[in-house]
DNA sequence: CCGGACTCCTGGGTGC
DNA sequence: TGCACCCAGGAGTCCG
């Protein structure tokens, strides 16, 4: 499941094999993803691609007509490979570059989106109102602070907002929490400013550190089945429940905030 | 505006 | 081994 981390992992991954490509073709084999996979998509035949972004879990591909925007969903993955290699199921779409590779959409369970827009891709409905970037200087323990006063969800939900702060996932979430020592379903409303001061530290820590992580293990991102090394990082809590709190020894407790699976030390977090 | 529920989908795990 | 069942999850959308 494609966190921020695995998201600007892919863009590192795809971007050498992308750059000063042009697109010769494109094929959609299954449109059904989060939105239709429309006609209007084969408007990036022929066009050159200029530069590869991300914003948030989007990715973000600059051609000479519009821009792809690309989310990986939870099960998405994006992929170089030489065209006879076999197809695999779920290989939703498919672009043909100017050096002979291809670039496979790969999504089974279809939450993902492959769009083109002619807008500035932060103009974008999608993008437009989002929070900023987790490891930019905007984002720090001020900002949360101030974006949760009177705010009676829990603090998880909070930094799972994308309105408030983009590309913190569920797993990080509860990885974040734990770091900082504060319970995932305190109301966002009463935690203090010097908390989240450590929330936000928090959450550039586990997400910086993922994003080193997969930079360190990025496999060469052509010919290869296998993803790349997501995950490698050590969990703390995340689908540890009730095993021993690295810290306490405490049992890890599961709760369900939000309609998702959480996880702390019931000890270390308060 | 806010909070919470619902929704899309398939693979993997579990229990019988 | 097969089958029914349940669950996971990003994030937009809808409803009260």
């Amino acid at each position: 499941m494609p966190e921020l981390p695995e998201v600007e992992t892919t863009l590192r991954g795809i971007e050498p094999h992308l750059r000063h490509q042009r697109i010769t073709s494109v094929v959609v084999r299954q449109p059904r993803l989060r939105w239709p996979v429309t006609e209007a998509l084969s408007r990036v035949k022929n066009s050159a691609i200029h530069s590869l972004h991300r914003r948030a879990k989007y990715l973000l591909i600059e051609t000479d007509h519009g821009h792809l925007i690309i989310h990986l969903g939870m099960s998405g993955s994006l992929r170089i490979s030489d065209p006879e290699r076999p197809l695999r199921k779920h290989d939703h779409v498919e672009f043909k570059l100017s050096s002979g590779k291809v670039l496979r959409y790969h999504d089974p369970r279809r939450f993902g989106a492959v769009l083109l827009t002619d807008e500035p891709p932060e103009q974008h409905k999608l993008l437009s109102n989002l929070g900023p970037e987790p490891l930019s200087a905007d984002f720090n323990g001020e900002h949360l602070f101030r974006a949760s006063r009177q705010r009676k969800i829990a603090v998880k939900n909070l930094i799972m907002d994308g309105h408030i702060v983009v590309g913190v996932g569920n797993i990080y979430a509860s990885e974040a929490l734990y770091l900082a020592a504060v319970r995932p379903a305190k109301a966002a409303g009463r935690v203090t400013a010097k908390r989240y001061d450590e929330i936000a530290a928090a959450i550039k820590k586990v997400l910086g550190d993922a994003i080193s992580m997969g930079g360190t293990t990025l496999r060469d991102f052509v010919n290869t089945d296998g993803e790349p090394g997501y995950f490698q990082q050590t969990l703390n809590v995340y689908g540890r429940k009730q095993q021993p709190c690295r810290q306490c020894g405490t049992a890890i407790k599961l709760k369900v905030i939000g309609q998702r699976s959480t996880f702390y030390c019931p000890r270390c977090q308060h």
